[in-house]
DNA sequence: GCTCTGTATCTTGCATACAGGACGGAGATT
DNA sequence: AATCTCCGTCCTGTATGCAAGATACAGAGC
């Protein structure tokens, strides 16, 4: 017990668990757009592909369902979530929302960090735009807004938007793809964020955030209305 | 098939799942007071307690978790959450976010049915006081809250304020009831916020419901850090 | 040819069985 | 007396088995 304090630090964390493993696996086929809205899935075909059992497949997909990436339908079965217009408005808004709250406790709070976060988190979405995939700038992007909530300093704040990202995140690359210069676009607001918020002009920021989240929302919804048209 | 149009109407309400009766017990019981802060709560206690198996006890747990009310620890146990007093604070300072939002919406899209909503909360919170117990008062104060998400329009503020209410009701129940005096201070706030929604006064509003909400966190914040003391 | 019905087969919902980690106390050791 | 160690007991994590609802399709009856 002597040399106790010593060794303090070398705590290790524990493995995870299989159903975190599951989840974690699932939640990424799901945004990286593997599987398609409204696929179904079943515990079964999923718990001998992933080589487990059903439980821990089952409690994965009630977190995911929580999450809202996918929908249990009783004695049905699960199916990945398939967002009609409507969802996406209301979505976004809602996204709007947290990220404008959360600015402002970052701008308040934590300016430096923030802005450290925002320039790399930039510098990652430069790196992706040059020599990566799709998927690799969607996932830089989503990288960009997370860090506003890396900073905040509200862990519910965090919690909610991490309890919609998931969509927000799956939208992304699902939706994004097929949008002609998007990235272009979606790249110069996000600069203009990041200068605005150097500045300290939370109007301006949140004039730009707004722009930035409904024009996504309006994208995504004529992607919508046109798939479920044609 | 003829008959088909005629019999639409009898669709029934499927029952409940297990997994649904046992959170909502559960949810219940901790929202009520009838289990203590961190108090420990076995999977194996439960089922046999509440004749059923562990399966569905462990999955309602698991959801609870989600909404903050009890912390599973791996290979440990379920506990009764546990608040301390800088999460009351952020659950407040997020709550005051959340309502201040649907409020705006409210007032923007369902003045009508909201202020329809708020009058008759207001009335259940009269009677309790005049002839219920303070649990009853506690129900209906939240009651009143809940008008706002529902009239708000979108169903992700919805979801989220329910991700959180059941915190917030479980304090209130919880740490509410030795506050002398508290009851009729909150009357008087909620009738003050009815009338400035009636007159369509947006600032006002805000700022009596960022009063009303920030005192509660104090008052909470001052309990907790007291019985944390003594 | 069309409608209805029975059934085969999918699905999930729940119960139970088993394995392994965490913790506490009794006993051994210094 | 203090401490270490071992073991019993509790707990959760996971696997599996069984029952029952949902669906699709084939065949009977008109």
């Amino acid at each position: 017990m002597t040399s106790m304090k010593a060794i303090r630090r070398f705590k290790v964390q524990q493995p995870k668990s299989l159903v975190t493993i599951v989840e974690e696996r699932l939640r990424k086929a799901i945004i990286d757009a593997e599987m398609r809205f409204g696929e179904a899935l079943s515990e079964d075909a999923l718990s001998s592909a992933l080589g487990v059992s059903r439980t821990p497949v089952r409690e994965a997909l009630a977190r995911l369902q929580l999450q809202g990436l996918v929908t249990i339908v009783p004695k049905k079965g699960t199916f990945v979530f398939a967002p009609t217009a409507e969802d996406v408005a209301e979505l976004c808004t809602f996204r709007f929302m947290l990220e404008s709250n959360a600015l402002r406790e970052c701008l308040a709070t934590a300016r430096v960090a923030t802005l450290d976060g925002m320039t790399s988190a930039i510098a990652a979405m430069d790196a992706a735009q040059a020599s990566g995939t799709r998927h690799d700038y969607a996932r830089a992007d989503t990288g960009f807004h997370e860090v506003f909530f890396l900073h905040c300093g509200n862990r519910y704040l965090g919690n909610a938007y991490r309890s919609v990202s998931g969509r927000v995140a799956a939208l992304r690359t699902h939706l994004s793809v097929p949008l002609e210069g998007e990235q272009a676009r979606s790249m110069s607001e996000h600069r203009l964020m990041v200068e605005a918020f150097a500045n300290g002009r939370l109007a301006d920021l949140d004039g730009l955030l707004r722009q930035h989240i409904l024009r996504a929302r309006d994208a995504y919804g004529d992607v919508l209305r046109r798939a479920s048209a044609g």
